[in-house]
DNA sequence: TTTTTAATGTCAATATCTTGACATATTATT
DNA sequence: AATAATATGTCAAGATATTGACATTAAAAA
């Protein structure tokens, strides 16, 4: 097989009857694969911990200076890109696992304050943070701080775009 | 909120008693972010289809040059870097809408050869190429070749450093 | 003040995602 | 040739992911 581009939706131009860019192709079938084997291999980095990425960056999210209070669910699903849906079953499991503590707003009924727990805590610095420092480490090997910076600035620029692209679709 | 950064997982790097770098940090939560919301937008770009984006990229991989005669379940996984069992629901799927077919390999009877059908290459053609297009002029909009090379770069990067730890973990 | 509109988090249904397991077939070893 | 190890794709179970819907609450408009 040779190296020929799909992405998440394209051939290489070479097919008859499409005019889709080869690199913009690659680029986002780049960002399907890497994203496929981020929670491969991110889970497997925490797997004595049993924690999943999308609970690890719940975790992440929480452990945060100023977040003792606790965060909104909607807060979190505008910071995790996340539906609403999909965040009250993962919060769930974290609160049946005693990780996380759900509390109701004190300014608003409607709402529940998302905080870590004393043992979800305990998790985040004893058995999470040093695996997943190993695994930074190890998936960015040969990565400068230039290029960290540089891979970031894409990331965050693809990130922008599609973002405007989402709230375009919430107005129609 | 400030735009103080987690990942999958990490503070700032602020937080006591973790060790964890603060780019690599940014770094993996906007791959994580850019994931999630590349599923919802690129779905949603193709909504009149009904074609969600693990099918997209499916079609996409089997619209090639090359993969008319099919192409294996095993070869699929390692294309997409998505798990067997996962693609087999993904494929049955497909193949109940009538877009692709699944043919007993010739020199292998427990191997299964996956191509598109008839319909699934008029859906490729007529109805997905164009939008696919437009979305990604729309997600790379203010992107330069040069721009979308070293993003494809980086891309490349992490999946070779990711993959390696995953094969890793396989010896294991 | 009352009515209308929008926001909040959860439930439900469907699709996707993983790992573990398995029957069958193929390959490697004895 | 026989046995052992590995590969193939699917089934099962549990986690994650979406959209649509909903009861309740808060904010905006009349």
């Amino acid at each position: 097989m040779s190296e020929q581009e799909i992405s998440i939706g394209a051939s290489t131009g070479a097919d008859t009857g499409t005019n889709i860019d080869d690199l913009a192709n690659r680029l986002f079938f780049r960002l399907y694969q890497c994203a496929n084997i981020m929670h491969k291999t991110g889970t497997r980095a925490l797997e004595e911990t049993r924690i999943t990425t999308q609970q690890w960056a719940i975790i992440g999210a929480l452990a945060r200076d100023g977040m003792e209070e606790g965060i909104s669910v909607g807060d979190l699903t505008r910071f995790l890109l996340v539906s609403r849906q999909n965040l009250t079953g993962v919060l769930s499991r974290l609160e049946a696992q005693g990780l996380i503590e759900r509390v109701v707003s004190p300014v608003d009924s409607r709402s529940r304050l998302i905080r870590l727990s004393a043992k979800g805590r305990d998790v985040w610095r004893r058995d999470m943070s040093a695996k997943i420092a190993a695994f930074y480490d190890a998936a960015l090997e040969g990565f400068s701080t230039t290029d960290k910076i540089h891979a970031i600035h894409y990331f965050d620029k693809l990130l922008t775009n599609m973002k405007r692209l989402d709230q375009g679709s919430e107005e129609s």
